[in-house]
DNA sequence: GATTCGTAAATGGTATACAAAATGATATGG
DNA sequence: CCATATCATTTTGTATACCATTTACGAATC
């Protein structure tokens, strides 16, 4: 029940927003379907792999097939979701190798965001996200795996946020919401927590000292420690992790 | 009339295959039609800025709107298309700040193509970025501005396809073909010709070199130089080229 | 003469109905 | 007992119909 509870908190956009079916007034069911299905996914209530049945989905959503349908074709370009012509959709499950793809590619995407943030930033976007990884030293002092991960998220956000460019904040949403249940699980079982701390003292003072060069990599390495980490939550302990 | 056929042959995907109405057999129609929709932007028979109409559109292309409204929802999805609700669609006309956000977030992506693909780049994907290098400067010697460009396209995909990073692939290709239409009109006016060929020059010597960080930062800065072209086409000159 | 309000036409949003394809069960033959 | 073919059921794909909202036009009024 208490797990049940924590899940429902889990939001790959970092914001605290209703869960429940309160849609906004003149917003497209489409719209709302489908970032409803995007909590489903991250919340597992949607679990990767499971095939989605349109009527039964769309019954339980309470809307037709129409704007589900829609929904789903968004989903499916997002990449969250695979469509089989005639076969129906299912969530996506990506294997080992397309999670260090896609790290590999967020690597780049937050290395590009670090270097415009410590050019662009301004003193207060600087000062907040000083403000949340102090947040995050605090749960990780306190062992809290799912506070440290939510902060985690908005830190990673708030820096790319910082940049200024839309264009790289959008896409870093979209391939983050790839990664979020991967690393989610991942994040549970991560047994180099301090590892991870160090490399975000390191992001906090590049970012304070405005260095962008040293802050790219630093970000790029990043990630790279989170695919070690994730790697590790494979069955095979990671295929295709050389490189 | 050879005006509309040059842009006919225009191809953001850079692959030939036939233009009109061939669905493929067991292929959905959303997927279909979007695919012609994203040749009609990029060919300007839905020009930047113009409302699409539902019911007219879907009569043009011989379907009933559902698809139609489908392969909206994936294309604005996928940026080229904006979505107003219950005011319909409108296609994508991106500010000089957007395409500059756009190239930026495009030298990265391409940067890590380059760097992954002197990594991993075989023989045979060198040789081939080779001839279409050397395509490429025929084209130039003719001073063939269509060809140059397509080949140009090409080379570009090319590289970053040989990274073999598939999540790095399809987001470079969708943004791509966000700026398609833009640096189309930009190479029909660019003055600094010689300059982009000195830079490819540099690109194939870095490549065959299997230099990864040279390459990255050469892709990177040559998508400046793209910038610094495609601003100018812009009539302020490029508002927010600054930075 | 300009502006505002009202009405009508058109457009987008959603639901439903129908057609085609795939899945699964069942029966039949080896 | 297993493999295979056939048929019923289920599910997806597409088209159409209906409703709500927006927008354009015209008339009445200030």
């Amino acid at each position: 029940m208490s797990e049940q509870e924590t899940v429902q908190t889990l939001d790959p956009s970092g914001d605290e927003r209703a869960p429940g079916a309160a849609p906004a007034p003149g917003e497209p069911l489409t719209k709302s379907v489908a970032n409803r299905l995007r909590d489903m996914i991250a919340q597992d209530a949607l679990p990767a792999g499971q095939r989605v049945r349109e009527r039964a989905l769309a019954e339980q959503l309470q809307v037709s097939r129409t704007p589900l349908r829609e929904a789903l074709k968004v989903l499916a370009t997002e990449g969250l979701v695979a469509l089989y012509p005639n076969r129906g959709a299912v969530v996506a499950d990506p294997d080992p190798g397309e999670v260090r793809d896609l790290l590999q590619l967020l690597g780049v995407l937050e290395a590009l965001g670090g270097e415009l943030a410590c050019a662009r930033a301004s003193e207060r976007e600087l000062g907040e996200i000083a403000a949340l990884h102090y947040e995050m030293l605090a749960a990780y002092a306190r062992k809290d795996r799912l506070t440290y991960f939510k902060v985690n998220q908005k830190i990673h956000k708030a820096i790319v946020a910082a940049s200024g460019n839309d264009s790289l904040i959008e896409t870093h949403q979209r391939i983050n919401a790839r990664l979020y249940r991967v690393r989610y699980r991942s994040n549970s079982r991560n047994t180099k927590w301090n590892i991870a701390i160090e490399e975000h003292e390191s992001i906090l003072a590049a970012l304070q000292a405005r260095d962008g060069a040293a802050l790219s990599n630093i970000l790029r390495d990043h990630l790279g420690s989170t695919w070690a980490n994730v790697s590790e939550t494979f069955d095979d302990g990671g295929a295709g992790a050389g490189g």
